[in-house]
DNA sequence: CAGAATCCGCTAAGATACTG
DNA sequence: CAGTATCTTAGCGGATTCTG
């Protein structure tokens, strides 16, 4: 068994929302389920690759829920579980912190820009 | 001027506590200003560059405040700004939710392990 | 003591082509 | 459509040496 270790709890946390496009792959699963080919539309810049596997580490780490249908062509749908919904608060949580962090690091002479800016990402996830 | 575009505001907080030693280095500032030596006693494994680079990204997040004394040997000591303080909270359920995550994942059947378990991390920063 | 300057290895991520 | 297999690339972290 692979053993994972930590220094601290928090750490834990942090290496599971870590990864370039999770973040955007949590905001965007938060209402409904979805296909991979409508993710990878939301995602402008992801590569196949990447996708997958960002989705596998989800899944591995129980965040989200891969649900395949015996179709052809093939059809599987991702949806946040009960868990990954507990990630919510954080996430939003850690949205407001961002978002005050770039105002004060502005005034401050650097150069913060936000892209999803109206779109507050985790308040609203059902 | 540096520009540093986001997807969301939720990846700036990411960015900021991003890197191998900053929550521990955060961790240990909760308390009281300490040396650079101090601090370095207290991350065993960390190298001098990794040290001083990590401190000087949290100086430049404003999370943390460098203050030097003219003494030879040099004296340098570090501490949370008020700003960095409110990171406090975040950091604190990141780690409660990390507990969680790490006692649901190794029921079912993985394998996580939390060094600095009996402290809390982040609870009694004053 | 605290930090800067080099050099190096590992891994995340990107590009591309292929498969059922 | 969804995922796999290779190959390539960039950046973080580590080791070591040097300096005021």
């Amino acid at each position: 068994m692979a053993e994972e270790i930590y220094q601290l709890a928090v750490d834990i946390t942090l290496k599971t929302i870590s990864g370039k496009w999770k973040t955007s792959i949590l905001c965007n699963l938060g209402t409904a389920p979805m296909r991979t080919g409508e993710l990878k539309r939301r995602l402008p810049g992801i590569s196949q690759r990447i996708l997958t596997k960002q989705l596998k580490e989800l899944e591995t780490d129980q965040i989200i829920k891969r649900k395949v249908y015996p179709e052809v062509p093939p059809r599987v749908e991702y949806c946040l579980t009960e868990h990954g919904k507990t990630l919510r608060k954080i996430l939003l949580e850690m949205s407001e912190w961002g978002s005050e962090h770039a105002e004060l690091q502005n005034a401050s002479g650097h150069n913060y820009e936000i892209i999803d800016q109206n779109l507050k990402g985790f308040q609203d996830m059902s």
